[in-house]
RNA sequence: GCCGAGGUAGCUCAAUGGCAGAGCAACGGUUUUGUAAACCGUAGGUUGUGGGUUCAACUCCCAUCCUCGGCUCCA
């Protein structure tokens, strides 16, 4: 164990030295160019330039090459000193401008300085020992990044590269990071013909095609029955609205950069909805609520439509009309700890039915800057301890981060990661303090007229966002209860079409999706074409199936199972379709 | 939105100012086939879109739309 961690330090140590490096390389090369920050990061690092020069890809060998020259020198990575001023007067004089922004920001007293060769940076440390203990690396690619993250400052030039102890472990990355390309969502979309997204439609917005769309229907049926287990009532609401009720809710003004223009109806201004969430309310409004009624558990599957800036779409992950599995709970303050608990247990739930490993965030106010928040400190202090205590009672890990609560409310937010470890965020439970008030929401209680508190929870968080996750998940091959197309018949000859289209016809009475490819093609054709489709299972039927009555199943990892008889084949898939299995019963 | 790279047949990609091409897919025909690609043929294009330079533009220039990698922002 104490030496993993030794080694995950000296590869830390070793990423950061070949940053120090790659800028060494890069200000060699390319005289005249400024330096941002080059930190360490997983499985590699990154630093930001400024340069004049535009980095194309053809750049990276010749500074790899370079790179190579100075780690071959062996130059040994030496520590000094200096006091403010001295790293001031170094650093102005280099006309360092980056690097003296974030001097002036250090506190006084001794700033260390990382010198290699020529070659001398603000850092502090640690470093290997000389550039000799660099050995496996790859400069992958070139991107824009804003200094210190922040898009009111000048946009710096960002190279990133890989770096490993081994060139066995570097290779690895390489095929993983290859791979993972494979499985990416857009790909599979496409190649599966589960969904498209075109420039006549327009960005992000999404077409789901026949294949996309049976399991789109699978998912939405499967979600509604488990909201409607856990007393939840599902509802529809208009896709838009007047701008008034928008103006009521404040989302005219506060998430205003989110929403389309307005449209004229009859000379009143329209809206086409960013939220559900008004909608529900309005039911909520509809009747006069007692505690007797509460909790009122409001679900939809419910379509909205936000703008979105363009650099920021991604397949299905982040578009510009999705549907949301949107539900908003109004309950009493004696009910809201069992129903965030409610809510956490579903979202886990959902994780487990897809064999996803998820990561917990809570987001909390800055208790400092009450000013930014709605709602009073007695308020946020008991929400975040009813979202805190949830997730402290169910034992899982969690990260916290402070500040990081919408203004109406803290949240419990869940994500996911998918091909190549980005994260996603699917689940978001949040606390609102807003739109109750907002609304002037009440309910009669033993004692006067009372205020309901409101949960606000998405499980799925969109479903194209969630099929997106799921695709890349599977990798294409979806478990049986979600494959398109779960069972496909190969005849051999034209002989066997007849038995084919009656084991086809009982397969799909009993529930099950199934089609024949009957073409008079040869047998390796039909296998090769329902293999790359991903299709679960594979019936094979020639003269010799025909002649006893059963078939031979071909499983995804091209074994045959001979024999069976198509009873046996249809109440054995059922099982498994209807059991969510993430298993194959054959296999 | 910002920085950069791209956009050629349904898909993957050629063609460096001089006749727009290949493989796969599609379509037509032949093949009745036993475990990951049978064979022959046909068709398919305003080179993202609009403008400009030129005798001549996929190629150079300008604008614009879209995609990709990041940044920022978020389900």
């Amino acid at each position: 164990m104490a030496e993993e961690k030794k080694d995950a330090e000296f590869v830390h140590k070793m990423r950061h030295s070949c940053a120090h490096v790659m800028a060494q390389a890069v200000t060699e090369l390319f005289p005249g160019t400024k330096l941002g920050i080059g930190p360490a990061i997983e499985n590699g690092f990154y630093y930001d330039f400024d340069t004049e020069h535009h980095f194309v890809p053809e750049d990276l060998p010749k500074i790899e090459e370079r790179m190579r020259q100075i780690i071959k020198a062996r130059q040994p990575f030496v520590c000094a000193e200096h006091s403010k001023k001295e790293a001031l007067e170094k650093f102005g004089a280099a006309g360092e401008k980056y690097k003296v922004e974030l001097i002036n920001e250090l506190q006084d007293g001794t700033i260390s300085f990382y010198s290699n060769g020529a070659f001398t940076d603000l850092c502090k440390g640690p470093h290997v020992g000389d550039t000799g203990h660099i050995k496996n690396f790859k400069l992958t690619h070139v991107a824009g990044a804003y200094w210190r993250g922040d898009e009111r400052n000048p946009m710096l030039q960002r190279i990133y590269g890989i770096a490993f102890q081994t060139r066995e472990e570097l290779d690895a990355h390489v095929k993983q990071m290859e791979e993972a390309a494979k499985r990416d969502h857009r790909r599979l979309g496409a190649e599966l013909k589960l969904f498209s997204i075109t420039d006549d439609c327009g960005p992000g917005l999404v077409l789901w095609h026949p294949r996309g769309g049976r399991i789109r229907k699978i998912l939405e049926d499967w979600i509604r029955n488990e909201n409607i287990k856990r007393g939840y009532e599902m509802v529809y609401s208009p896709h838009i609205a007047r701008l008034h009720l928008w103006q009521t809710s404040g989302h005219a003004s506060f998430y205003r950069e989110n929403m389309y223009s307005t449209m004229d109806v009859d000379g009143q201004e329209y809206q086409i909805k960013p939220m559900n969430c008004p909608f529900h309310i309005l039911m909520y409004k509809s009747e006069l609520r007692s505690y007797r009624h509460l909790p009122l558990r409001l679900a939809e599957l419910g379509t909205v439509y936000r703008y979105e800036r363009s650099g920021v779409l991604h397949g299905l992950m982040r578009v510009r009309g999705f549907t949301q599995d949107d539900a908003h709970i109004f309950c009493t303050p004696d009910q809201i700890a069992a129903e965030v608990e409610a809510c956490f247990d579903f979202s886990m739930h959902v994780m487990k039915t897809f064999g996803f490993k998820s990561k917990v965030t809570l987001s909390l106010w800055d208790e400092s800057k009450p000013e930014n928040y709605t709602g009073d400190a007695k308020d946020w202090k008991m929400a975040q301890e009813v979202l805190e205590g949830v997730l402290k009672k169910r034992g899982v890990e969690y990260e916290c981060f402070k500040g990081e609560a919408a203004f109406y409310g803290p949240k419990i937010d869940i994500k996911v990661i998918d091909a190549i470890n980005r994260p996603w965020q699917l689940t978001t439970i949040q606390f609102d303090f807003n739109l109750p008030q907002k609304f002037d929401l009440e309910y009669v209680a033993d004692s006067g007229r009372k205020r309901p508190y409101m949960v606000h929870r998405a499980l799925l968080g969109s479903i194209e966002r969630f099929f997106g996750i799921l695709v890349e998940h599977y990798a294409g091959w979806f478990p049986l209860w979600l494959a398109p197309v779960q069972a496909k018949i190969l005849t051999l000859t034209s002989n066997e079409v007849p038995f084919a289209n009656k084991l086809a016809e009982d397969m799909k009475k009993a529930g099950l999706r199934v089609e024949v490819d009957d073409r008079p093609e040869k047998i390796g054709l039909k296998i090769r074409e329902t293999h790359m489709e991903k299709v679960p299972y594979m019936l094979m039927i020639g003269p010799k199936e025909a002649e006893a009555g059963n078939v031979t199943l071909r499983v995804r990892s091209g074994k045959n199972i001979p024999g069976l008889t198509p009873g046996d084949v249809i109440s054995t898939m059922c099982k498994e379709a209807a059991e969510y299995s993430l298993e194959n019963l054959y296999s």
